[in-house]
DNA sequence: TTAGTAATCGCAAACGTTTGCAATAACTTT
DNA sequence: AAAGTTATTGCAAACGTTTGCGATTACTAA
């Protein structure tokens, strides 16, 4: 069940090198034990996880790293309020986010949701949007509830 | 038809002082001569610009002052190719973005076409997202015709 | 008109991220 | 198994952006 086997796959197949560093962010994205609780984690997360099993880590590497994950669509990308976060990308269970303005939650949102969006802007001026993965910023159901009951205002 | 004079008011409505820089600020971006010549400037045009007006300038202060209008709705921030762009919000045509990943020119899409999309969003998860204004990134059809033109791969 | 006050500024330092470069190490070939 | 090639690394510097702070200045009230 080791469940990031095939990314290391396609790292190979791509001819880049397997390297310690690669692997232990690979791993530790896998793991998903960011403080979200949502699987995904922040850069920083993943550096303090990676310093722990290879202190020499740089933080540039994982960066570097990151971005070669994404490339490749071994890992996701999500903006979680202004901050980026990875998760392993799960081709089984590919979803959108919609993240809440509020609270910082994340949301899964299935794909299926943008599919007539995609159709017509394909439809209507010949452009290909990028969807693999989208995250829509908004307020969540609970959050407005909140901000009714409150009804304060502050912005 | 001086066109920022309404951002003027909403200014000195919400109790921020009119200072030259912030009038500086907006009427570069008023005028919108950005190198993209599609209306929107990025934050080094906009200090460039005012550095002629203004030779104290501070770079921090575009900043914040660009932030200030973002938030007060007065500006609208676009995202082209990881950089931050701005434009003066105009209530009367207002309209959302597709930006090319490959010629990152960006082309105007009105609102119509996000309507279904946050109605389906409302409805299903009672999920409000903030589609004040929204971009999406993809490729153009000029450029998905050259690229099958040259019919190259190189990602 | 002047004096008081608080928002705003310029500066400099800090932040998160990216990049250039010489040293290292993963892979290939023998 | 050893040597060669080249991607990758760690480091340090640079980049774009944000923030803390004391000095300035727009506004308010007298």
């Amino acid at each position: 069940m080791i469940k990031h086997e095939k990314a290391i796959e396609t790292l190979r197949l791509k001819g880049h090198r397997l390297t310690p560093q690669r692997l232990i962010v690979l791993s530790i994205i896998a793991s998903g034990e960011g403080t979200s609780g949502d699987g995904h984690m922040g850069v920083d997360e993943v550096f303090q996880a990676a310093k722990k099993a290879y202190p020499y880590m740089d933080i540039a590497t994982v960066y570097r790293t990151l971005h070669l994950f994404k490339d490749l669509g071994v890992v996701t990308e999500v903006a979680i309020g202004d901050r980026l976060h990875f998760e392993l990308t799960d081709p089984d269970g590919h979803h959108h986010h919609m993240v809440c303005r509020t609270c910082n939650g994340a949301f899964n949102l299935s794909p299926h949701y943008l599919a007539a969006f995609r159709e017509t802007l394909n439809k209507e001026f010949g452009f290909e949007p990028d969807l693999e993965h989208f995250a829509v910023r908004g307020v969540c159901a609970k959050c407005q509830e909140a901000e009714a009951k409150s009804s304060g205002d502050r912005n």
